[in-house]
RNA sequence: GGUGAGGUGGCUGAGUGGUCGAAAGCAGCGCUUUGCUAAAGCGCCGUACCCCAAAAGGGUACCGAGGGUUCGAAUCCCUCCCUCACCGCCA
């Protein structure tokens, strides 16, 4: 949620902001403003009201505690009492309504982010490795999945529907190790702290990390939109300090949490649905950290590298692109994806998302930090996914297939597999 | 699921209809005195929002949340959420 106030003092700077993601967002800006400034001549009128009945009040009981007769101050202050009921009603309804404007208005791209309309001026950042030489015929990951028996989406279909997978034998094992391997990883080499969080979360977290209101269909809700089934762990994480104030002292805060991910992809159906790469559910390790706006930007940068350190560990080739202004999301001031490289697909597979939302979750949340001074300030959520998993299990088994149709397992998940090959 | 007890400021904890935004204590900040650690006294010590060009200043709201009763609600009534205890059921 963008600060109202940011919105009321500079509003061709935010509305310039927003014009860079494309739509029609700045004006929004407008009707912001038009009912900010309604809103505040309610409060103020409300609040002159307040101010009245509280005094008459005093009188009457002063009044009482004399024995005088009060009647008509009552009378006066009954007045004043329906002209409250009134103007309560009205600024409920401007709050509300501007803040439902708040909450569909996206964030402002970062200062130093890339311009651009589409995912295709998205600029390369970096490149590390190579892709693998493989000997022809190179197979992708359904063909490879089927011939080890490693996975099995038509009895997951029969269990859930189109979408889902079903990992078994030796897929199901390395998938585990690959969870195991990134928490190890994250915690004892890049000092997160581990979180095993609730995969279902109520509707104020949704809100809180920007998944809603704008983007509910894409969410598994139940009991009436009360709960949701989480989206990626980044929701339960970033709001386990919701309306909290922390001491800058315990800045910046680290977690990496494993959890299943649940999203209904809905209008991506036939796009990408090859095998497992977009799935209903997916397993996925998810690293979040909270900072201060200072150290936002340096952060996001070591965050970034921490995902990139799982891709190399594993000794798979990936570039990182950061997203220019059209294409970045919708919360995001500022995101790189992590994009491995899949021979079966001869393309890039994003595998993580590296984002770095600024106060926008925070102010969402009331996540808030006291400051040297003393006074509380909105904190910076950033979050990188450490990988989704099923697209991390294909981009591996297709760049470590042998020429004998077995898959290589890299050297760093051997002591997790307990074996060298699958 | 049932029954009971609760949710008050950073913490502890008073307060059952009218100068209560809320006693007192602790913690914190400042000053004074004595002074080796330390002690005593005094003052300050919540958040959000609104008005004001801004500062100064003024105002409103907030005692788990939301409604209601009333001229007036932390205080009475209703609903919900949460915590604790016990009982039941169950992986």
């Amino acid at each position: 949620m963008l600060d109202i106030r940011l919105i009321r003092e500079k509003p061709d700077f935010v509305k310039s902001r927003l014009a860079t993601r494309g739509g029609d967002d700045a004006a929004r800006i407008d009707d912001v403003l038009a009912v900010d400034a309604e809103r505040r001549k309610l409060e103020t009128a409300l609040q002159q009201c307040n101010a009245d009945r509280k005094r008459l009040s005093k009188e009457i009981g002063g009044a009482r505690g004399r024995g005088e007769d009060s009647s008509e101050l009552e009378e006066k202050v009954r007045k004043i009492g329906d002209e409250i009921a009134e103007l309560v009603r009205q600024t409920a309804a401007a709050e509300e309504e501007q803040r439902d404007l708040l909450l569909n208005i996206p964030n402002l791209p970062h200062a130093g982010a890339p311009i651009g309309k589409t995912a295709a001026e998205n600029p390369i950042v970096r490149t590390w490795g190579e892709k693998p030489q493989l000997a022809a015929p190179v197979l992708d990951h359904v063909t490879l999945g089927a011939q080890r028996k490693l996975f099995d989406g038509e009895r997951a279909t029969k269990l859930s529907g189109s979408g889902f997978i079903c990992f078994t034998g030796a897929g199901a094992r390395l998938e585990r190790v690959l969870i195991q391997f990134m928490l190890d990883l994250h915690t004892r080499e890049h000092g997160y702290l581990e979180v095993s969080p609730p995969f279902l979360v109520r509707r104020d977290c949704m809100v809180g990390t920007t998944q809603l209101p704008k983007f509910e269909e894409d969410m598994y809700g139940f009991e009436d939109g009360a709960m949701f089934l989480a989206p990626t762990a980044e929701v339960p994480v970033t709001n386990l300090h919701r309306a909290e104030i922390l001491p800058a002292t315990e800045l910046p805060k680290k977690y990496v949490a494993y959890t299943p991910c649940f999203r209904r992809e809905a209008g991506s159906a036939g796009r990408e649905t090859r095998g497992i790469i977009r799935v209903h559910q997916f397993d996925k390790v998810e690293l979040v950290k909270i900072t201060t706006p200072e150290n936002s930007d340096t952060e996001h940068e070591a965050l970034t590298l921490d995902a990139e350190r799982v891709l190399q560990s594993l000794g798979l080739h990936y570039r990182v692109i950061e997203l220019c202004t059209g294409d970045v999301g919708f919360g995001s001031a500022k995101t790189y994806d992590l994009e491995v490289w899949s021979p079966g697909q001869n393309a890039y597979l994003e595998v993580s998302s590296c984002s770095n939302f600024e106060d926008f979750q925070a102010r969402r949340m009331n996540l808030r930090f006291k400051d040297a001074e003393g006074k509380n300030r909105f904190c910076h959520t950033l979050n990188g996914s450490g990988t989704a998993l099923p697209r991390l299990f294909a981009a591996l088994i297709e760049s470590n297939q042998q020429a004998d149709g077995s898959v290589r397992i890299p050297e760093k998940l051997q002591p997790y597999f307990g074996a060298s090959v699958l």
